[in-house]
DNA sequence: CTTGACCCTATAGTTGCTACAGGGTGCATA
DNA sequence: TATGCACCCTGTAGCAACTATAGGGTCAAG
C-alpha cells in the first residue's frame, strides 16, 4: 500500500482537531489543498496527515499561527540554520513568561481584594469599593 | 459649580481608555449615552467619569465585558447581599489560576524543547523535531 | 480666514476559530 | 429500490474585545 488517502474525519480524529478547523487551515493556506475523490471529498495523504500534525502541536505549544506558518516553511529547509527557529521559539517562550507574570500580577491584586470580602451587603462590599472611584 | 462637562477625550485620558473604545463601550450597552453638544459633541457628567472608571478597573483585572456589567448593575443595588458579586469574582479568580497553570505547563514544555536545540541545522534541529510526526 | 486638534458615524478588520444554512454523498439495512 | 444516518461540501456570519479606516464636521487659537 503506497498510497494511503485519509477522509476529513479521519484527520479530524488522528489529530484531535476539529473538520472545521481543518478546513479553515486549508482556507489560510497553512495545510495544502488534498486532492478529491469522485464525490468532491477530500482526499488526504500521510503527507498531510503528518503536516497537520506539526501543525497542531506547534498551536498546541501556544505558537501563533504565522508562527507556525514561519516554522512549517523554516522545517522544509533541512540544510539552513536552525538560527530562525530558535528566534521564533524564543520571542515565544519570553511571550508566554510576560503573560504568566501579567497574570500573577492580576491575581495577587484580585486575591487580595476578594479575601478583603466579608459577605454583607453591596453598600459595604469591599470588591465593588476596589472598583469603584 | 453642580455640573461638570467633560468631553469624550477628557475622559479617556483621564481614565487611560481610547476614545474609540469609550464609544464602543456606548454601544454595547456598558456606558450609558450623555448628552450632547450643539456641535453634536459627547458631553459627560461626572457620574459617566466614575462609571468608566470602574469598568476599566475591572476590564483590568481581567473581567469579561459580560461580568463588568453584571458587576455595574449588582453595585446599583445598594441593599441587596454581595453574595453575587462574591460568585463573579471568585469565578474569575479561578479561571485565573487554571490559566496560569496552563500557561506554567506549556512553559515547561516549550522551555525543555528549547533547552536542548543546539543550533545546528534543520535537519538536526530539536525544535522541528520535536514538532514533527 | 486658516490650521490643527478634536469630534462624529459607519463599516470593516484583527486572531483563531466556530456556528449556521442549505445541500450532496456513501453505505448499511429493510 | 428506498430509507436513514453519518459524513461530506461551500459560503457566510458570528464570537470576544477591541481597533483601523474612510470621510466629514466642530472648535479655538493665530
Amino acid at each position: 500500500m503506497a498510497h494511503e488517502n485519509f477522509s476529513i474525519g479521519d484527520l479530524a480524529k488522528a489529530t484531535k482537531t476539529k473538520v472545521v478547523t481543518i478546513r479553515y487551515y486549508e482556507r489560510i493556506g497553512l495545510l495544502p489543498e488534498p486532492e478529491r475523490t469522485a464525490g468532491n471529498y477530500r482526499s488526504y495523504s500521510a503527507a498531510h496527515l503528518g503536516r497537520l500534525s506539526f501543525i497542531r502541536r506547534a498551536r498546541d505549544l501556544g505558537f501563533s499561527i504565522e508562527q507556525v506558518r514561519d516554522l512549517l516553511s523554516l522545517s522544509d529547509q533541512r540544510d539552513r540554520s536552525c538560527e530562525a527557529v530558535d528566534a521564533i521559539a524564543c520571542a515565544h517562550l519570553t511571550e508566554v513568561d510576560r503573560k504568566i507574570a501579567d497574570l500573577q500580577a492580576l491575581r495577587r491584586e484580585l486575591g487580595s481584594i476578594i479575601d478583603q470580602c466579608g459577605c454583607g451587603t453591596i453598600a459595604e462590599c469591599r470588591i465593588i469599593e476596589a472598583l469603584s472611584p
